[in-house]
DNA sequence: TGATGTTACTTTACCGGTAAAGAACATGTC
DNA sequence: GACATGTTCTTTACCGGTAAAGTAACATCA
């Protein structure tokens, strides 16, 4: 800050009245009179007063901002949540303090202490693992925060978070019944971290619809990356390589869909005649004409929407023993990179 | 803030000592025996004490906090940019507070007004028009701002606003000379919003290079549109109605890029072998195979960094007379969607 | 008519830190 | 032995608000 601005201090000197009728007039609250506060209200208004939320802060405890903790703000994935998240956010009167943490736990240690110190009225999480440490003591203060996108999965978590999140199993159900009525069966699968629970569920899901039929998946097809473009091209790079090479690769984010793809071209493959390729997540770049990846579909800015929403009813309403938890449906979003349309599946 | 956290004051009757000895150990600075201080610290580690930072900002007034305004995190230009601010402004020991504006001059104002309150040490803005109204005031209070990607173009402002651009200028003028080169010169353009710097430079660099040339380009082929894929795609739709329509398409931003690329392959044209297109930006999405756009390349995350770089310089070291003026250097990335390599350049 | 409200304030305390000024005691110096 | 000089703390004030308790003037009512 640079410059001293004005306080409750001055207008009332000026007003010739406490600071503390200063304070109820600002604050619309009774106690003044009608022909006080307007005195006051033009004063404030003349000498252009803006109050010091950081002192309200100290003394209500409630800063209206909330801290939002992601992974990597420049995965395509993140910027719509984001947005949806901010939007609601500013709507409600709250601001959004933002860290990146890259999947770190330590940074996210560091994060979740920093935003408590600065005081943050609650907190988005986009990054828990299935058993994250730093969720307990949160649970513990009873300190406001909802878990988005990823929520923990040990069973000490049940019922003791909040969270919003898609069914990542029956989403990952839906790609692996398209892949196999089209007739695959030789797949490759690319999985998150299985520390995730969207990579739980999405492996899950997807091998479900294969043990249905009585098909097992070869598990040496079956390689766990980071939801990484790069570390889903290496290891596509592999599984072209071998000499009975999968008909299909299913990958549990699009960037690593974008990196099969990636090394698929490379290969001098063609999708969806050589290679058939499942993404999730339906971002931007997936919907490209001459891109056109099959991939399950989050709403990311209604998600990140509905996340707020829930974050600032717990921190509003502190209604500390309801839990809420919203799943929403996903949707298959069938494009050409496995071939066929639906009307033509096989079986 | 749900839970009463341990303050100096608890430490300081339980260690035997006054709060301020407390408050001078903790912050390492002199005035307590070593003896003292290890006592000290022992017992605020014991109690897990971490520091209330609204307490701290009150009275020092600063936050370490930096408030970053953004027109829309969901265009893809951004979230590179935000990563590079926040990684960096993390690593200096602050925090970011997000906004995004919509390119709304009301809710700029509003947003520095909330940010100035809420006791930011500074604001990095993206979204200042030409004569924007709302820095004005800032340069006067001496607060503390940086102004990243768009600067203000107005007489008023020289000299007294930092600012980190690239060239806009240059980078428009080495992608018209490239079309110009491959024999085009009947050429569509469509423009950012002319109240914006960089929608300024890259329009006058790219007719530089034609008009050098003896070259006028066709008025009635320039449209100004906002960075955005719908508006670039509505225009390229009506333009390639036209009998004579034009051969190549150059347009300020890449996602509109995506939206003329939209729009030709939609009508059943090829690019490049009927139109040609060069976009501005280079985000992820012009780099795939089998999109690839020929464009002016930003180094985003590191206009990010420097951005925030010269912010906090300007913050901690307090040099208010040295205005930092940084103008990167754009490069032009030659990729498929103008046909031919430079060596095939044809004048 | 005196007890009781009500209105419109003011006074004081407090939030959790930092900063400046002051005090108690040891030490060094001439 | 008197006095300046450090150390090591403590006391007090302050940042800019909110909240609770107190007060003075006036109205209401049994």
């Amino acid at each position: 800050m640079a410059t001293k601005k004005t306080t409750i201090y001055e207008i009332a000197k000026i007003a010739g009245v406490s600071h503390t009728a200063v304070s109820m007039a600002l604050n619309n609250r009774p106690g003044v009179s009608q022909a006080t506060r307007r005195k006051i209200l033009e004063i404030a208004s003349k000498l252009n007063y803006q109050p010091n939320h950081i002192a309200k802060t100290l003394v209500t405890k409630r800063s209206y901002i909330v801290g939002l903790i992601i992974d990597n703000i420049a995965n395509p994935f993140f910027p719509e949540l984001t947005k949806g998240i901010e939007e609601k956010a500013n709507e409600s009167g709250y601001n959004l303090l933002l860290c990146n943490t890259g999947q770190d736990l330590e940074k996210e240690k560091k994060a979740i202490e920093m935003f408590k110190s600065k005081g943050v009225d609650g907190i988005i999480l986009t990054t828990v693992t299935v058993d994250d440490p730093h969720i307990k003591p949160l649970i513990e203060e009873r300190f406001p925060f909802v878990c988005l996108i990823r929520h923990p999965l040990y069973p000490y978590f049940k019922n003791k978070v909040d969270y919003v999140v898609i069914d990542n199993f029956l989403g990952a159900y839906k790609g692996g019944k398209h892949l196999y009525r089209l007739g695959h069966d030789r797949i490759a699968v690319l999985t998150g971290p299985m520390n995730v629970s969207t990579a739980v569920g999405r492996t899950q899901g997807f091998k479900k619809a294969f043990e249905e039929q009585g098909i097992t998946l070869d598990p040496s097809l079956i390689k766990e990356c980071r939801y990484s473009r790069s570390q889903a091209y290496a290891a596509a790079v592999q599984l072209l390589k071998l000499k009975n090479r999968p008909t299909a690769f299913y990958t549990e984010d699009d960037t690593m869909a974008i990196g099969v793809r990636d090394a698929v071209l490379e290969a001098g493959l063609r999708i969806p005649e050589d290679i058939a390729l499942v993404g999730f997540d339906n971002i931007e770049m997936s919907a490209l004409t001459g891109v056109d990846i099959t991939t399950i579909k989050q709403r990311k800015y209604e998600m990140g929407v509905t996340g707020v929403t829930v974050l600032i009813d717990k921190i509003e309403k502190a209604k500390p023993h309801i839990v809420n938890k919203a799943v929403l449906e996903p949707e298959l979003i069938i494009r050409k990179s496995c071939g066929y349309h639906p009307n033509g599946y096989k079986r």
